[in-house]
DNA sequence: AATAAACACAACCGCGTCACG
DNA sequence: CCGTGACGCGGTTGTGTTTAT
């Protein structure tokens, strides 16, 4: 029986006597890998004890996840890594573990800090928010990097005005995107006011739509705010219906009606966590045409 | 050479979620 | 339906290393 948590009277489960923290010895390691090859990963809070270790169950998952499984990836992040990252937060946010699950060999822990401690200032230094990945709004804004951002973005587009390409006629199953509420979404239908994907909503021929297992169900008349491109739409339908279902056979894409089947797993992927290869879904949405239908790409 | 500051990354903490009895 | 235990996630902190002064 545990406790009920109380706020401000909890104690750290590292702060009982004779419970180790801080860097972990190679002789530590050595026990953790051993007996995890052993005994199998799970039951982290009895692990400690049952494998003879001075440490809580939390931190042996943490080493175990972050550095000992024989599937990390150690050493420096290669460009196409990188730009995988950058495309993958555009879309998700600080959502690393989702992050981290598509890029094989790399963990969360990982990316969040190569995030934090290298593309984060990155970004800013090209006059980019890391946060939203849009122009940085300062006195400076006129250097010369985000010009260079500012024309990239325009020239797709119909309208001069517009920074983003405009989207006309996307529809996608996109699931439980940026936390928006289903009453959210339906005041900002009411409204007609822009809203963020949410859970099974999606936008067709200019209407917002609710779909189910990737049919439109209902629709009523929304705005397409132009600060969504199609991509995002057949990513964030990718990585939701992957999310949701739990990695099922199920997983799939919808754009615009056609139907795109999930991809094998990736060589690196494990049982408990499956890889996706976002180039098969570029490769996939460039042979549906969706980069000349709708004037935008990968890149 | 000594020290401070900056940096990189490993590790910790609190909380949310889910399965199960 | 509720309470509990366990796990996993994201934010934050700690610590070792490198660089600047």
């Amino acid at each position: 029986m545990r406790s009920p948590r109380v706020k401000g009277q909890i104690t750290p489960c590292c702060s009982k006597v004779g419970i180790k923290r801080g860097p972990w010895t190679p002789e530590e390691d050595e026990v953790l890998a051993n007996f995890v090859k052993k005994e199998g990963e799970g039951r982290w809070r009895t692990l400690p004890k049952r494998a003879g270790l001075q440490r809580c169950g939390k931190s042996c998952r943490l080493r175990w996840m972050n550095y000992l499984r024989p599937s990390v990836k150690r050493g420096h992040i290669a460009p196409d890594e990188e730009d995988l990252i950058l495309r993958l937060h555009r879309l998700l946010g600080n959502r690393w573990s989702l992050i981290a699950g598509r890029i094989p060999g790399r963990t969360d822990n990982e990316i969040k800090n190569y995030w934090n401690t290298h593309l984060s200032k990155k970004l800013i230094s090209q006059g980019i928010d890391p946060r939203t990945h849009k122009p940085l709004l300062t006195l400076a804004s006129n250097s010369k990097s985000q010009q260079a951002y500012h024309e990239s973005n325009t020239s797709t587009s119909n309208n001069p005005q517009s920074s983003v390409p405009e989207i006309n006629n996307v529809s996608a199953c996109a699931r439980e995107i940026g936390g928006c509420s289903r009453q959210d979404q339906t005041n900002a239908i009411q409204n007609n006011s822009s809203i963020t994907v949410g859970n099974n909503w999606g936008r067709s021929s200019g209407k917002v739509v609710r779909l189910e297992s990737g049919v439109e169900v209902e629709g009523e008349v929304g705005k397409i705010t132009g600060e969504e491109d199609a991509l995002s739409s057949f990513l964030e339908s990718l990585i939701n219906d992957n999310e949701v279902l739990g990695n099922q056979q199920t997983t799939q894409a919808v754009v615009d009606h056609q139907v795109f089947p999930a991809p094998p797993p990736h060589p690196m992927a494990s049982s408990s966590q499956q890889f996706f290869d976002l180039s098969f879904w570029e490769a996939e949405f460039q042979s549906f045409g969706g980069d000349q239908q709708y004037g935008c790409s990968f890149k």
